[in-house]
DNA sequence: GTACGGCTTGACGCCGACGTCAAGGCAACG
DNA sequence: CGTTGCCTTGACGTCGGCGTCAAGCCGTAC
């Protein structure tokens, strides 16, 4: 298989490769005309390199996964080391999730306080239970 | 207030200013020395200014909140072209939050299913040939 | 022959929000 | 007088993951 070829079945472009390669995340033999040369394990290499990335993976925390499927394992994450980054980056997740959360909150109630400011501070927009004094968040703009 | 005072006060470096500066979203009046000064509005500004950005606004979103202050009003969001980007950028949180939580999922669910693995190894290393429990990741299409 | 597609290496571009260094000016202090 | 400290402009560096262009080689099809 050569480098185009392994890109398109790994649904990536050469250039990804050439740069995995950079990175010793891929390695390579050559023919005769010096061209790249893969094989199916490169491919599922290359394939759980793209899994992992697509759900936020850096290049560098793919690289247990990788150097245990060239241990010779069916699977990348069935080595300890593998392990400990989901873990990581389980934990990482929380903590993005959880301020995402907060500041999606900060800007919940931010809008909702300069709206209330737009129609005007009249007593009963502030009266909890009132007749629905905010919250027409869409059209007429 | 000079530039260096200014930042301090807004718990910002010189550099960050000057930057937004040259981004149009401050402006600087200059003294005999050429030295760039300040006043409370600018403060006000640039206050507004990190108070998005630590929320997660680009720069280039916070212009409108920039701008509806210098049109005099106390508050950079009560304009309505704020109000928008407020919208804008709740709905983008939302989808990141989903993002992230669909994220999360995937990796607990590796995570889980390689632990299984692992554990389950032990006892199929004993017995070749016994029931295998494979499980791929959907990831990508 | 020559056009074409695929391969090679090398190197610069991109995005965002600055950090950092360079080289110099002006004021105050001792 | 020199040193410190704040200011000026300009320009390159950073991080990640590639995109994109350049120049050239190789084999095949027409």
């Amino acid at each position: 298989m050569r480098i185009g070829e392994l890109a398109a079945a790994a649904g990536t472009t050469t250039r990804t490769l050439r740069y995995y390669e950079s990175r010793g995340l891929l390695s390579a033999r050559r023919d005769g005309n010096g061209h790249r040369t893969y094989d199916e394990d490169d491919l599922a290499q290359v394939r759980q390199i793209r899994t992992l990335q697509d759900v936020g993976f850096g290049l560098e925390e793919t690289r247990p996964f990788v150097e245990c499927l060239r241990a010779g394992h069916a699977e990348g994450d069935s080595c300890p080391a593998s392990q400990v980054v989901y873990r990581r980056k389980l934990d990482e997740l929380d903590s993005m999730i959880e301020q995402l959360a907060a500041a999606r909150e900060k800007v919940a109630r931010q809008l909702a306080r300069a709206e209330r400011a737009r129609d005007g501070l009249a007593a009963d927009a502030l009266v909890p239970g009132g007749p629905e004094p905010v919250c027409e968040l869409g059209g007429r703009e």
